[in-house]
RNA sequence: GCUCGCGUAGUGUAGCCCGGUCCAACACGCCUCCCUGUCACGGAGGAAACCACGGGUUCAAAUCCCGUCGCGAGCG
């Protein structure tokens, strides 16, 4: 069953970095890579066509939603996800874990994966005290849409109310009827804010959830990844990590809480790479900012997905350059006649769309802002990973580091 | 010419009848920031109107009275 093959083919001398190739039955994923967002079996706004021409090689959709729109059923009555799409390369789908975070936690305490409790500073008032900081950070102590049990997720749609219990064979399941090249085991991403005590409770459960999805796993063509748990605990991170590793997954993931700080991942990564299998996969879930792929590559990550790239492409107009992000609608570019960056390579850049086109689009709302804007970004990632992997592969990744976090941090 | 109605931030409106709680509210727009396995074209904040103009009544007027100007409708 040599489906999947990873080959690495570089070492970086002085740190963990390391470039190589990951086969699947849709083709190779050439390592270190990032892989873009596609929830609902779609990049916003981008056609498959277009990712491919812009060098993407693998996509991430999602189990949760895509169970509960259009249902697995229909996809695999379709032909399975890379025919439903159209997309012929490989497929990640994320378990659902995610959102028993997403639609849980995150919700009810107003926080990402990494947490951002701190409030910025208040404003000053003249000849005032300063507001209190909020208790809470903003959009937070709403209600939560999961039930976590040892059983599983039971999700209150937030689509329609209806619920759904998601366990670790339904999650396998329904990943394997979608049909992506990677599947990943059933975890529950913790937060940030929760308590050792409930760290440790929730990753010894994720345990015993990867060693029913590998149980429930039929499918020889698919390859299962483990995850990582622990949040942002030593000892945690360790024990989840030496107890992945036994298990006879075809890769691994690092998931959950990764602190409360940039400085708390590296430190995460640092302890739980080390103790990884060397030569499997290591994916880095929802990660995705220059400085920190730079810094989890020379940990040893092979991949990454994030939705950073088309979030923020979607959102406001935030495009990305080598100088650091352009927030489109600034009024500084309501005339600015350049492209995003001159010389990308990118097809909005290449037709010569100007800044102050995009932004009359964001701030039209066009549709088309989207996918100029994402297309930018994500040719931007994908170039910015070519670099990575020859840097790796040329002996000068610590050199190209070093200038990475120079430029992100003036930024 | 007469009668009636209207004139509040960039735009559209609320408040006016029953003066004070209005150094004026809301929506959109505008400006800035945030977003890391996408619930969500999301979240947070900010600037912006001396309430058409002049006079009067009153302790107090966007709110009441008079006049002027502008806009609209009707009548001639």
């Amino acid at each position: 069953m040599n489906n999947f093959f990873f080959r690495i083919t570089h070492t970086d001398k002085h740190s963990r970095a390391r470039a190589g190739v990951f086969r699947t039955p849709h083709g190779d994923i050439h390592t270190p890579a990032f892989i873009p967002v596609g929830t609902h079996a779609s990049v916003r706004g981008v056609a498959p066509s277009v990712l491919k021409q812009i060098g993407v090689e693998a996509l991430l959709a999602n189990t949760y939603h895509l169970m509960l729109r259009p249902g697995a059923d229909v996809v695999a009555k379709l032909g399975g996800l890379h025919e439903f799409m159209r997309w012929d390369r490989p497929i990640i789908t994320d378990s659902g874990g995610f959102q028993a975070f997403s639609l849980g936690a995150s919700i009810e305490h107003g926080v990402g994966k990494i947490a951002n409790i701190f409030p910025s500073e208040p404003p000053r008032s003249a000849g005032r005290l300063a507001a209190p900081p909020p208790q809470r950070p903003a959009g937070g102590n709403k209600k939560s849409f999961v039930r976590i049990t040892e059983k599983g997720v039971e999700f209150r749609s937030h689509l329609d109310g209806s619920k759904h219990l998601l366990t670790p064979e339904k999650s396998i399941e329904v990943q394997e009827k979608l049909g992506a090249d990677i599947i990943l085991a059933f975890d529950e991403c913790t937060s940030p804010l929760a308590t050792r005590a409930y760290t440790e409770r929730a990753l010894e459960r994720t345990h015993r959830w990867a060693v029913r999805s590998l149980t429930a796993k039929k499918r020889r063509d698919r390859a299962l990844f483990g995850i990582v748990q622990g949040g942002a605990y030593r000892d945690l991170r360790e024990k989840s990590a030496h107890f992945i590793t036994t298990l006879p997954f075809s890769g691994f993931a690092i998931g959950g809480s990764l602190g409360k700080s940039k400085r708390d991942m590296h430190d995460i990564l640092a302890w739980t790479i080390p103790l990884l299998t060397e030569n499997k996969p290591r994916h880095l879930l929802g990660i995705g900012d220059r400085d920190d792929i730079v810094e989890a590559v020379a940990r040893g990550i092979d991949w990454f997905d994030c939705v950073a790239p088309t979030r923020l492409a979607r959102r406001k107009g935030t495009v990305f350059t080598s100088t650091g992000n352009l927030n489109l609608t600034q009024a500084r570019f309501k005339k600015d006649r350049r492209p995003i960056e001159a010389g990308c390579p990118c097809p909005t850049c290449a037709a010569g769309f100007s800044r102050a086109y995009l932004r009359h689009l964001v701030a039209a709302q066009e549709p088309l802002a989207v996918e100029l804007a994402t297309a930018h970004n994500l040719r931007f990632m994908t170039s910015f990973m070519a670099r990575v992997r020859e840097a790796i592969a040329a002996g000068r990744f610590a050199a190209f580091r070093k200038q990475v976090l120079r430029q992100t941090s003036r930024v």
